[in-house]
DNA sequence: TATGCGTGGGA
DNA sequence: TTCCCAAGCAT
């Protein structure tokens, strides 16, 4: 398949059956990058109602600039990987401190903000201001490695900056955005992982995998290692008003800079067993030893209330969640703090605290 | 280069 | 149930 033929197939099976998606409404960069950021590892059916709700309250870079970093990780909520917006605030504001508010259109200058990778740059600048650089993301290397045959690991950084050659010579000068768009709607809904959909493919003639029906074996990606399993202690803590103890989280890491019920490594490997029935037994003193700890005061009571497993993408939590009555004398210190329940939705948790919340409620 | 970093959905 | 993710980036 010649160059001309399949950038012109491509195009036109784009134009054709391109989704109508809530980012495709303008060539304006803000909110190209804003879905950018929230595609990244995120479903477009996930992310298209954060996106509506993040866009109507954060509508150009200086509303986003000027929010509090606290509001705008609410709205991030549930989305995952939170450095992704954490990233994006600091780099909205550099926009608006260091380019009045402009999004950069040169690769060096947008690449250097945080958070943007040579994916985002070449997403944003091809899409809004039509520059031929390519965006390669998990589909164009799935697509790419079945049309020529890729066998290499995906995974490498080496094969990445093939495919990123491979796609500049492809790439149409005059139509990059849409040519970039259509080779990740097609990976997305046609060339997809498992089971591709090649009687539909506009490019099933050029494909090599295709004809030597190799398409379900590639691209070739290592397996990851599993992740290892954390067995920890939570206590919801109420006192007297019938608040709740929160901790702030550290700003790097795992959930950074969200809240969290306070957690502890289970005291012995039998904790997570524990049911209520054991709770007079010898292993509740290992947790009355830690709320007693946390609280500077032996708590009123302590009861079991469930078991939780929350799987991140590198851990595993395996949870045991006790509910406890404190004296109502403690005076938290940072990072702790009492919430009432109508400050509740000024907090920002992952999603493992949230449903703990729904539960009780 | 390999690993840390979330979540909810589909096979 | 278990696995494998899904439009990556930072370190």
């Amino acid at each position: 398949m010649e160059k001309l033929a399949l950038t012109s197939a491509l195009l036109d099976w784009y134009r054709t059956v391109r989704r109508d998606l809530p980012w495709r409404k303008s060539q304006d960069p803000y909110p190209i990058w804003i879905s950018e950021v929230m595609l990244q590892q995120t479903r477009v059916e996930t992310v298209i109602p954060y996106f509506d709700r993040f866009m109507k309250q954060y509508p150009t870079v200086d509303a986003l600039a000027a929010a509090q970093e606290e509001d705008v990780l609410k709205y991030w909520e549930g989305l995952g990987y939170y450095s992704r917006v954490r990233n994006l605030h600091a780099a909205v504001r550099e926009v608006a401190a260091k380019y009045g508010g402009e999004i950069p259109r040169t690769y060096e200058e947008m690449r250097a903000l945080p958070g943007v990778g040579p994916y985002t740059v070449g997403a944003v600048l091809s899409i809004a201001y039509g520059l031929p650089i390519p965006a390669v993301d998990g589909n164009v290397l799935r697509v790419i490695a079945r049309l020529f045959v890729l066998e290499e690991d995906i995974a490498h950084a080496r094969t990445r900056s093939k495919v990123e050659i491979i796609v500049s010579e492809l790439i149409p000068s005059e139509f990059a955005g849409d040519f970039n768009q259509a080779l990740m709607e097609l990976g997305a809904t046609v060339c997809i992982p498992r089971t591709p959909k090649c009687t539909e493919c506009p490019l099933a003639v050029g494909c090599a995998a295709y004809s030597s029906g190799r398409q379900s074996e590639l691209p070739y990606k290592k397996s990851k290692k599993p992740p290892r399993i954390e067995e920890r202690v939570v206590f919801l803590v109420r006192n007297a008003k019938g608040d709740v103890l929160i901790r702030k989280r550290p700003d790097k890491g795992l959930l950074s800079g969200l809240w969290e019920l306070p957690h502890f490594s289970a005291p012995t490997e039998g904790v997570f067993q524990l049911t209520e029935s054991h709770l007079t037994s010898e292993r509740s003193g290992e947790v009355w030893a830690v709320a007693h700890e946390l609280l500077s005061d032996a708590p009123r009571q302590i009861s079991f209330v469930r078991n939780y497993t929350h799987v991140f993408s590198h851990v595993i939590w395996k949870l045991t969640l006790f509910v406890v009555e404190g004296r109502g004398t403690f005076i938290p210190q940072s990072p702790y703090t009492w919430m009432s329940a109508s400050q509740r939705e000024q907090y920002t948790f992952g999603q493992v605290f949230n449903k703990i919340f729904a539960d009780l409620d």
